[in-house]
DNA sequence: AAATACCCTTGTCA
DNA sequence: ATGACAAGGGTAT
């Protein structure tokens, strides 16, 4: 193994509000990325380990690749020329152009937020404190497999789940520290007769059987299948774009094709299927229902009444179908940053909620005796004198505090119970 | 269309 | 400290 090698620290000019790496890799899209130090965020992607920091201007980036790349786990454009393939240090290119695809960096996020404020007040309202959220262009195969596993589950466990997927079922791609850092099984890695009860022997649950099936069946569809239910303007890296179709309530047609085929899956209903649309296949206007959506629904747009009074089908679709009347092409982006506000890992950010923890600190901080580093500072205190509103600077102090003091708790509690 | 069971982990509350 | 209980980005029957 120990023969790696790392590409040196390079920068890519990004602001917060165009990028936030912070909340885009923590709000649910993607369960497998990892903090690796202070700041600092880890994953498997594309043969390589890529390594991610940020502050206020840049977002800097490395890649640890395996000494010997191993074929088979890179795919590479149809257009890659062979003979490039030995060049000096082509790795560097590669993973800046890896980096631009994944982060789905070319829409100008900005203005995205302003068109989708300028529709919804809601939006515009609550908007502002999550700037930055972008939907990751994921490989469709991993967006699948996350979200079978997110069915009536939690953040927290869907993200161990996948990460007992890749140690026991992805290959080995490096180590940083300690830690082995696996990259994401293929289907058919999945798709032996054993897997079902070794899944549930690991805890997936009834899980367990929806991708053992599922990868049978997507293997059987056949290589290419997956990929095939892309919008064709989102293309996999390294394809050119093409037209996606005409924009309706309903959705392109393409869209609904791809949402419907999906549905064939074990595992996949509306919402899965939407998740898979939305951050797997590039369809920008699909939109996931999911309890936390309905409640934004029943909350600030009005329904949860008459007709549409449960989350069934029909309701699902009416929402759905509001969203993207209300935010048009990309109403699954916007969905998403709505969804994201009202995520309990953020709530810190909602003012009310800081004031509440931060008494309820306050009481037992007394018997606190315990110094800590800051191990789990926001990057935002750091970047504030140049980018943020003094309004936005208190908060973030806000929260700073609010989790300093949360940590404490945390490991006063872990050493109580020690002794 | 509506009701239930499904795996399991974590947090809350008597 | 311990147990009941609900909820967590739903789906299948």
């Amino acid at each position: 193994m120990g023969n790696l090698r790392i590409t040196e620290w390079r920068k890519l000019p990004i602001s917060l509000t165009e990028l936030c790496i912070n909340t885009t890799l923590r709000c649910g899209q993607s369960f497998r990325w990892r903090k690796s130090g202070e700041d600092e965020w880890s994953c498997t992607l594309h043969g390589r380990i890529l390594s991610l920091r940020q502050d206020d201007k840049f977002l800097h980036y490395r890649a640890i690749f395996p000494s010997k790349p191993n074929r088979l786990l890179l795919t590479p454009p149809p257009s890659a020329t062979p003979s490039a393939a030995e060049s000096p240090s082509p790795e560097a290119d590669d993973t800046l152009a890896l980096i631009e695809h994944y982060f789905n960096l070319k829409p100008n996020l900005g203005q995205l937020y302003e068109d989708w404020a300028t529709a919804d007040a809601n939006f515009k309202k609550k908007a502002p404190k999550f700037t930055g959220v972008r939907i990751l262009k994921q490989d469709a195969w991993e967006a699948l497999v996350g979200f079978i596993c997110s069915s009536n589950n939690n953040i927290a466990r869907i993200s161990q789940m996948v990460e007992k997927l890749c140690t026991n079922y992805g290959p080995l791609i490096g180590h940083i520290g300690q830690t082995p850092y696996h990259d994401f099984p293929s289907a058919s890695a999945l798709t032996d007769s054993k897997v079902e009860q070794h899944l549930r022997q690991l805890g997936f649950g009834y899980r367990a059987k929806y991708l053992y099936q599922t990868a049978l069946m997507v293997e059987e569809k056949g290589e290419g299948w997956l990929d095939g239910l892309r919008n064709p303007e989102s293309p996999v890296l390294g394809a050119e774009p093409c037209s996606g179709g005409e924009f309706t309530d309903g959705g392109r047609e393409g869209y609904r094709t791809a949402h419907e085929e999906l549905l064939a899956l074990q595992g996949v209903g509306p919402k899965v299927a939407d998740c898979v649309c939305l951050m797997g296949l590039g369809w920008g206007e699909a939109v996931p229902v999911d309890t936390h959506v309905w409640q934004i629904a029943q909350r600030d747009y009005k329904f949860g009444k008459g007709k549409h009074s449960s989350l069934t089908k029909a309701t699902y679709d009416a929402v759905a179908n509001k969203f993207r009347s209300l935010w048009g092409k990309e109403a699954g982006w916007a969905h998403s940053v709505l969804f994201t506000a009202d995520l309990k890992t953020f709530s810190e950010r909602l003012v009310a909620k800081v004031e509440v923890k931060s008494e309820k600190v306050e009481v037992k901080s007394e018997e606190v005796e315990v110094k800590v580093e800051h191990d789990d500072v926001p990057l935002i205190p750091k970047i504030e004198e140049t980018t943020v509103s003094k309004e936005l600077k208190r908060e973030a102090d806000d929260e700073r505090i609010a989790r300093e003091l949360q940590s404490r708790l945390t490991k006063r509690v872990t050493r109580s119970r020690a002794r």
